[in-house]
DNA sequence: CGGAATATTGATCAAGATCAAAGCGAGTGG
DNA sequence: CCACTCGCTTTGATCTTGATCAATATTCCG
């Protein structure tokens, strides 16, 4: 059950095809519209107020949005893995900047084509309407995530990463400071809470990388 | 110059028609398709998860948007003005409640119109999407707002409230607990940060409601 | 004028930040 | 193969900010 797994689960290549052509993404049709790239490691894919003229999807690996502040706090508006698309605007440029966390491959397509094809076909222009909305309810579950404590946060996240794969098994593609940062927190207080959610037996760390859901019941009750 | 003007600045109706034309609405001629419907000081206009039928335009007054945690916490979404568009869905039912601020004037269009109207003309469906755009980049800014002190929240708000009127003067139609519940805030800490700016004449308050930006410099240097 | 709702101010408390020091683990080179 | 290093994570001690508890003060209405 605790096989180590050295090959993580984000590193699939868009494992839930189905699910993706069905509710999360575009028409496959759209996928031929742009060209698959590579990205390393912390390699910006575009920046803040840069002009939005590609609408991105993950392949493999794993991406976040983030802002800075002017005094060097940052934060991250999403996590986005594979089957994700991300960098879709209303307006002329990106409202945060993206980075691939790990090795990614990255789906670029031209919005202008994307535009063209929506123009054209109603059910293109609603899909493409839908996923703003969908960016919309992620970022008003954000807001309430936000108000909410140290504890109730990490839980949160947890379940919000769990519900994105299947079983209780959960490999984190992003570091401690990633989730901080996610969460409004400090990465001593994001560890001392996963470490106290372990001596709880809620969960367990395996790894640091690496978060197994034992009780459900439990982390429900943690998160108001 | 601060002749006692009793009649709040947001109880006229539609105050800058130009620029809703321009950019913060619908076209005029799709107001036609809706009903204006009065509703009392903490009316609920539509509830959370109920089926999103209608769209609605401030005319006079203002609303707020929220939740309301297990636990009781209410967190506001967003305040809108005479002016601002609200309610508007991708999915069929609202994700916030809604409620007058104030006694309001409240447009209702149905939904079901609206799209019939963008499926025939490009340019409505173009504007319906910006609308959900402009929401997004709303609940973007929320969240940056949430991980700022309480100084720089409190500063922050004044900003975005001052930015929707002409002038250094604003008049709140909401209670500080509003405020409070929009900031993740206590309404001790709202009235205790609006009174330290207060002695350090950054600003001025004639009245709870009123709030005289004295000196912008001063805040934009509490807004980090 | 009276009373309820709302807002301000004060005193204390607690959650989480900050400062500081180990611990761990993957990769590197001797 | 082991020791070393670098980056990341965990754990500990203390401090700060904003919450909480409590007592007025003010405003808004009937």
């Amino acid at each position: 059950m605790l096989t180590p797994n050295t090959q993580s689960q984000w590193a699939q290549e868009v494992p839930r095809a189905g699910r993706i052509a069905a509710g999360n993404g575009l028409p496959e049709s759209i996928e031929l519209m742009g060209a698959t790239l590579p990205h390393g490691r912390n390699e910006e894919i575009f920046g803040e107020n840069e002009p939005a003229d590609y609408v991105y999807k993950v392949i493999s690996g794993g991406v976040r949005t983030y802002t800075v502040l002017a005094d060097g706090r940052r934060q991250i508006g999403s996590f986005y893995l594979p089957g994700d698309v991300f960098g879709l605007e209303t307006g002329d440029t990106h409202t945060l900047s993206a980075e691939a966390i790990t090795e990614s491959k990255i789906l670029v397509i031209k919005r202008s084509a994307l535009m063209k094809f929506a123009q054209r076909d109603n059910a293109v222009a609603q899909r493409l309407w839908e996923l703003t909305g969908r960016e919309l309810h992620r970022a008003q579950s954000h807001v309430v995530l936000l108000i909410k404590s140290a504890k109730e946060r990490v839980v949160a996240f947890l379940l919000e990463m769990a519900a994105r794969c299947t079983g209780d098994q959960i490999d984190l593609p992003m570091s401690r400071q990633d989730i901080a940062d996610y969460l409004g927190l400090t990465i001593e207080t994001v560890s001392r809470t996963l470490s106290e959610l372990e001596s709880t037996a809620a969960i367990a760390l395996p790894s640091s990388r690496r978060v197994v859901l034992q009780n459900r019941t439990a982390l429900n009750r943690s998160n108001a």
